[in-house]
RNA sequence: GGGAUCUUAGCUCAGCUGGGAGAGCAUCUGCCUUACAAGCAGAGGGUCAUAGGUUCGAGCCCUAUAGGUCCCACCA
């Protein structure tokens, strides 16, 4: 074991060689054990194509530190991995991949371009796995699952089936979102809105009169958007309050250009404020119109092929561009006269999440599952709050879905994906929804089938994660222990397409919830607060940030100072932060190793502490606690924040520099070894805390200061103990630490060179005062700089002129002669005065309000009449000086 | 249109059930003190968006207003 430790802490190599000897002692493996309780997460996978990013880096980091705390506890912990196949999102790629080789998907057909597919998931499927793992991820890798996997493919069958058969699995011929580049339906959450400058084309058609005539003056004027949907209108609506045009209803208006009668109907979805109150009816290519056209039997007419080109039943706008169409759709009206004006508009258009283009609602026959009954026990296991969803204002966000939930939209006519068991008979067309391809029709006998061409929804595969990764079908021993698994930590933007999905999959299928607790995080942000994208190219690539600062730094950053649920901004100034907090953590350790070179540390017994070591025990014992208990509450932020508090400011700023003197002095060969102990047992316990936010930095410390145990991972977490609790050492050590502070305050304030030792007066007139000062005397006087240090019950002997600084229960003098400045000392004095005045008052002010007194609760009235009997005390000293420098 | 959330030091943000305003960075001053200059010691800097209310007591709870962000719905 070295103990030549670099002076600044450099993680490149050290990385890499823990991970590789965690992975080697298979810590992260987790095998089903009933003397153990059971810790379980489920990896939100990633999606084949991705690429680690900074939302990747947040999200497992949180997995990862929760799942290293509980394993510590001593949980059986597994943290359960593996990937998406991302249907869509893949088979984009692999498209443009299949482009750039100058290849169209359907040359290759379905066997070839699956071929290929998987070619392409054996080659970069890996790739954000290995990626996760510079992450310092403690993932249990040996049960690494795939969506698409023999498993998750048998789960995904099942689930289609049984619902089928109950009939919330259906296919049926609805308006669907259409994107005519993908070539694929999608569903409602797919689409994006996105505001967009457009036009407001007002139109008129002409009515047709009572004998069948077209009407040269008469017409109903309204305005659209898409003015080439007018190829498909059916109807014209009105309101049927709408008195304007109450006695039209009934009568027919002649489509332009179509020279197609349509009838005027009444329906109370047209609101009457907008517009002319008028609306033209699509019933093929709007959602709203096709309900119109339900509810009054209205025909249905596509005008559009898959590719957003106008069909044959354009007529002669047959095979241009949907907005070739509009063009000359509106020139033709307008040769005819009935285009009365164009209006510049800014509207909402819905486009397809993932290429942008503008979906196009179509009438198509799809797969859908009904939501009605499905969702219900997924909604009340929130209210009830079986399941917990942190921060709780996601509850809200949740419900909304749940209570405006409609049918999902299943069918994906893409090839990369779960493939649809339905079956239709060649003979006769009879569908049959099986595990297999069915050998004979039941309806007609026949024995050809052919299997429905569309895939699943990538997130119907997703949704039964929770347990498909553990077993399911099969009821495995997996399944049963650790399922429901406990958390989930996914970003809040995923409620609807996952959460909630795996929630409901969860009750249906395995009648039980699928994790008891969603821990949300937010996004993480560029420093301007913009969202990190590939087009704006201010993405910054965590695994750069790994090279250059290490796995730990980009870990704590990414923990500190941020709420659950909250947005973060992502500052290379705040990396920097943290790695000097992991070379603050090395050197400590670097100094604690140094001294206990050539030294056994021996155990130590609680009488050979000095009254500093139990002060900081009793410190860590707090700690300790605080700490534990925020992770128990998945305030992460919170409690790394005290771990690092702790560290830097009690441990390396006070309690080392307190503990030099003993260190370096060795006559006292108890002492220092009391303190000796006092260090490594703080360390190993601090590090131990810390571990779960730094893996690699902790378990390097670790394994450097000690040989009893191979790895911090799989140690013992800290536990709070009572005999480390010393109320007393605690309040005594504050007030040595109070006297120095305000030592230093003064001797800076003066411009007092820190060479410049002074002889140090510390006056009380209690006597355990005097005790601790005493106690203490030795590491008082290196941080006060003092040449020697006097205690005494009073003030006599000290030099009237002498500066001195008052605290609650103590004054201490520091004999300047030639440096002090009376003048200055009074108005120092005088300032200390004042302060004091103002708190006596507001004490004074509190406990003199009757009403406070009687509704207050007793222990605050008693801090605030301690606080009073302190601060008069220090007025008292403050006074007395101030007369003694005046005379 | 509905909802959520934010407004705290120059910047970015914490502040858990209401009980004397915090951190990091930045700024200023002094220190290469034998773990660490990626450091040490000190300092300055905030009517906690505005206006009301509840309370003995409000950054925190309630109402309204202003501004920002986000989600949902989407009127053709």
């Amino acid at each position: 074991m070295s103990r030549e430790l670099a002076k600044t802490y450099d993680p490149k190599g050290i990385e890499d060689r823990l991970y590789q000897k965690w992975m080697e002692k298979k810590y992260f493996h987790a095998e089903v054990d009933r003397t153990k309780k059971p810790f379980t997460i489920v990896i939100p996978p990633p999606n084949i194509t991705g690429q680690l990013h900074m939302g990747h880096a947040l999200d497992n980091t949180m997995q990862d530190i929760i799942i290293r705390f509980k394993r510590m506890q001593g949980y059986n912990a597994l943290w359960q991995p593996g990937t998406d196949h991302a249907s869509i999102a893949t088979e984009v790629k692999i498209i443009e991949k299949l482009k750039e080789e100058g290849i169209d998907k359907h040359d290759l057909g379905r066997e070839g371009f699956l071929e290929r597919a998987w070619d392409w998931k054996r080659e970069y499927g890996g790739r954000i796995i290995s990626q996760l793992k510079k992450l310092g991820s403690s993932c249990d890798w040996d049960r690494e699952r795939f969506t698409m996997d023999e498993g998750c493919n048998k789960a995904v069958t099942e689930v289609f089936c049984k619902m089928h058969e109950k009939g919330w699995i259906y296919k049926g011929s609805r308006i669907v979102n259409w994107c005519p580049v993908c070539n694929t339906s999608i569903s409602d959450a797919e689409v994006e809105y996105e505001e967009q400058a457009g036009h407001f084309w007002h139109i008129k058609y002409p009515l047709i009169e009572e004998d069948g005539s077209v009407s040269k003056t008469e017409f109903l004027e309204f305005a659209t958007t898409r003015p080439e949907t007018m190829l498909g209108d059916t109807a014209v609506a009105v309101n049927p309050e709408d008195d304007r045009y109450k006695a039209l209803i009934g009568r027919k208006v002649m489509l332009p250009i179509v020279n197609r009668e349509i009838p005027i109907v009444a329906d109370s979805y047209v609101d009457m404020e907008f517009g002319t109150g008028v609306v033209k009816i699509t019933p093929a290519h709007d959602p709203n119109d096709f309900e119109v056209g339900k509810r009054h039997n209205l025909p249905e007419i596509n005008i559009l092929n898959d590719d957003a080109t106008i069909n044959e039943n354009g007529g002669k706008f047959k095979g241009m561009d949907r907005y070739e169409a509009r063009a000359a759709i509106v020139e033709e009206l307008d040769a005819m006269g009935l285009l009365v004006r164009i209006e510049d508009y800014s509207h909402n258009v819905g486009t397809h999440d993932r290429c942008k283009t503008t979906i196009e609602p179509m009438i198509k026959k799809q797969w859908f599952v009904k939501m009605d009954e499905l969702i219900k026990p997924a909604a009340e296991a929130v209210k009830n709050g079986e399941i917990k969803l942190i921060p709780e204002r996601m509850e809200k966000t949740y419900f909304n879905w749940t209570d405006n939930i409609r049918d999902w939209c299943i069918s994906r006519q893409l090839w990369w994906g779960h493939r649809i068991p339905a079956y239709y008979c060649d003979d006769c067309g009879e569908t049959v929804v099986a595990k297999e391809k069915p050998s004979v029709c039941p309806k007609c006998g026949g024995t050809h089938f052919t299997q429905d061409e569309d895939t699943l929804d990538t997130w119907f595969s997703s949704a039964l994660w929770p347990f498909s990764t553990l077993g399911w079908p099969e009821q495995t021993e997996d399944l049963k222990y650790f399922y429901p698994t406990d958390v989930l930590v996914t970003g809040y933007d995923i409620i609807f397409f996952w959460v909630i999905r795996m929630i409901f999959s969860g009750y249906e299928q395995m009648g039980e919830k699928p994790f008891k607790t969603v821990l949300f995080h937010g996004l993480v942000r560029d420093s301007q607060g913009r969202k990190m994208s590939k087009s704006l190219g201010n993405g910054i690539d965590p695994l750069e940030i790994i090279d250059q600062y290490g796995a730990d730094a980009l870990r704590l950053t990414l923990i500190t100072g941020n709420a659950p649920g909250n947005d973060m901004r992502f500052y290379y100034e705040r990396v920097e932060a943290s790695r000097n907090f992991a070379n603050k953590v090395w050197n400590a350790s670097r100094f604690i190793m140094m001294n206990m070179e050539g030294r056994t540390v021996s155990a130590c017994q609680p009488e050979q502490l000095q009254p500093v070591d139990k002060w900081i025990l009793s410190k860590l014992n707090g700690l300790v606690k605080e700490a534990t208990d925020n992770m128990e509450h998945f305030e992460l932020g919170i409690a790394v924040q005290k771990v690092y508090d702790f560290i830097w400011d009690e441990f390396c700023d006070w309690y080392i520099e307190m503990v030099k003197p003993r260190l370096y002095n060795s006559d006292d060969a108890e002492s220092s070894s009391a303190a000796l102990w006092t260090l490594r047992t703080v360390l190993i316990t601090a590090l131990k805390l810390l571990h779960p936010y730094m893996p690699f930095i902790t378990e390097e410390i670790f394994c450097n200061l000690q040989d009893e145990e191979e790895s911090i991972m799989i140690s013992a977490w800290p536990l709070y103990r009572d005999e480390w609790n010393f109320a007393k050492e605690e309040k005594d050590i504050e007030t040595i630490k109070e006297a120095v502070r305000g030592i230093r305050n003064v001797r800076t304030e003066m411009n007092v060179a820190p060479g410049r030792k002074a002889k140090v007066y510390v006056v009380s007139p209690k006597e355990d005062v005097r005790a601790a000062f005493a106690e203490g005397s030795l590491f008082f006087a290196s941080l006060a700089y003092a040449s020697e240090v006097v205690i005494q019950a009073d003030k006599s002997g000290i030099a009237d002129d002498a500066v001195s600084v008052v605290i609650a229960d103590a004054t201490v003098y520091i004999p300047f002669a030639e440096l002090v400045d009376i003048k200055q000392e009074i108005e120092r004095l005088e300032k200390e005065k004042k302060r004091l005045t103002g708190e006596i008052a507001r004490c004074d002010g509190m406990l003199s309000n009757e009403r406070f007194i009687s509704k207050a609760p007793a222990a605050k009235i008693e801090e605030e009449k301690e606080k009073l009997k302190k601060y008069t005390q220090m007025m008292e000293q403050v006074e007395n000086r101030l007369q003694q420098l005046q005379k």
